[in-house]
DNA sequence: CGACTAGTTGAGGCCAGTCAATGTTGGTGG
DNA sequence: CCACCAACATTGACTGGCCTCAACTAGTCG
């Protein structure tokens, strides 16, 4: 319910200069930012970049970075689409809703990845994106975007990718939560998180949840009982140690066997 | 289970010449297939086409077109990605699985639509594309469409339009599957249809399913008896007609307020 | 005709939702 | 520092919607 519009105020010392368009998001100011010396670029935009020209090009791509505190947004459904946003620290969900008023979170998004792709042909966001604790993203204007598409083919076929790679991934949360029980949809999740952190260097084994039972299950299409019944259940079968939001898994492959199961 | 891997053997007569690697297409000959003079472009490529150079490059997007018998197979997942394919006549299934033998119909897609969208940046087909009956289809090689894509400002944006949407759309499945009740989940299926006929040309309110009730239910996270019961059900409450799979809507607006019901 | 597929309908069971009580945590102000 | 409050989380009891199993019908194809 008030998932999407727990925009919290910002603490008012925090930016003397609030801009009036958006008044929410703080600029890191003179800050150099650029994909060029990123060290998420490997996973973010895994695009060759030796080569001096398309250096020259990277160079311009990312303009500002943006500071959100938690439970502020990065873009809201409807709004006009001006870019992509690559996550630098911290993590962002997206939530999307229908006329009907109902609402799901559709995506947990970590560090490295890229929100508000949804947005790109069709001139608005689709979702409403809320930063689940402190978080920074580097703007990638659109316009920008693609004139560096247009320019370079490696990063042309990036772009299809990172769209298409959204589609895909899209696919496997409706199968998930179309044809899985509950405890494998949890198990899934877990699994996948654990796979995408070990994928940015942390460990695969231990994390800490940066959503609510509530918005796991309404990721999952559970409600938050059942998602901490569930946590309870794998706790007590030895599979995981839960610790409020910090999860250890103890026992991956049972977990896969759970999701394989029947 | 036997949804994927159904391919009924096409009639012998009916191509005598038979490529290795695609025995199952048939390539409609010699047959002057364009873009520019088909009467499903403003469904299926809506960009303006008037421009007489956008004019010559389109009409070399499409080369061939392809004939499909009830049950063939357009392409498969894990099959490397040639290009999209425009539906022309009939329908089509796609339909994916995970690694863990689970099944699920992701899409159901009409005349004037385009499929194979997921594959675009990954060189394989994501999904099993299956005739539902007797299909013609055109191939979009991707080359082509790069090249058109990167000549014309105008198709690059519907290209990108083509992928976004493609996102929203399962995102929107997902939403229904996850948070609604299986009579709305029916409900928001055959308005769906509705509209997307009407966008064709054809009744809103009367057309034939392609699908079979377990196909329906697989689509929507749903089983075949639940499906059938519904359909008896909205028809004892004077909702729809059912005879067989052909459906008649007699009143829609009952049913898209069972869908924003609650 | 027999075999097969698709669809309908019924009976019963189970998984997950609902409602409710209680515990835990973190932030705020006195 | 502690009391207090709100948000988050856990657990129990019960309910109900959908699944499962099963029987039966209708249509199709060889």
């Amino acid at each position: 319910m008030q998932v999407a519009t727990a925009v919290r105020v910002p603490a008012p010392a925090r930016s003397a200069k609030v801009r009036p368009l958006r008044p929410l998001l703080h600029e890191v100011g003179r800050e150099r930012v650029s994909c060029v010396t990123c060290n998420l670029r490997r996973i973010c935009m895994p695009v060759d970049i030796v080569d001096p020209e398309t250096k020259a090009l990277f160079a311009s791509l990312v303009s500002t970075r943006v500071r959100l505190r938690k439970g502020e947004v990065l873009f809201r459904s409807g709004e006009k689409f001006t870019g992509l946003f690559a996550i630098r620290t911290g993590s962002i969900k997206t939530v999307t809703a229908t006329d009907d008023g109902a609402e799901q979170v559709s995506g947990y998004h970590l560090q490295g990845e890229i929100v508000g792709v949804e947005g790109i042909g069709n001139d608005v966001y689709a979702c409403n994106a809320v930063a689940l604790e402190d978080t920074e993203a580097c703007t990638l204007p659109f316009d920008r975007i693609e004139t560096l598409a247009h320019e370079d083919a490696s990063f042309q076929r990036r772009l299809y990718r990172l769209l298409s790679s959204a589609i895909v991934r899209e696919r496997t949360v409706t199968l998930m939560v179309g044809s899985m029980r509950a405890e494998q949809r949890l198990a899934s999740f877990l699994l996948d998180l654990s796979n995408r952190y070990q994928a940015r260097g942390y460990s695969p084994s231990e994390f800490v949840l940066r959503m609510t039972r509530e918005e796991i299950g309404s990721h999952l299409g559970l409600k938050l009982e059942t998602v901490s019944r569930l946590f309870s259940r794998f706790a007590d079968e030895g599979l995981i140690l839960v610790n409020g939001r910090v999860i250890r898994l103890l026992d991956r492959l049972a977990l896969s066997q759970i999701v394989s199961a029947s």
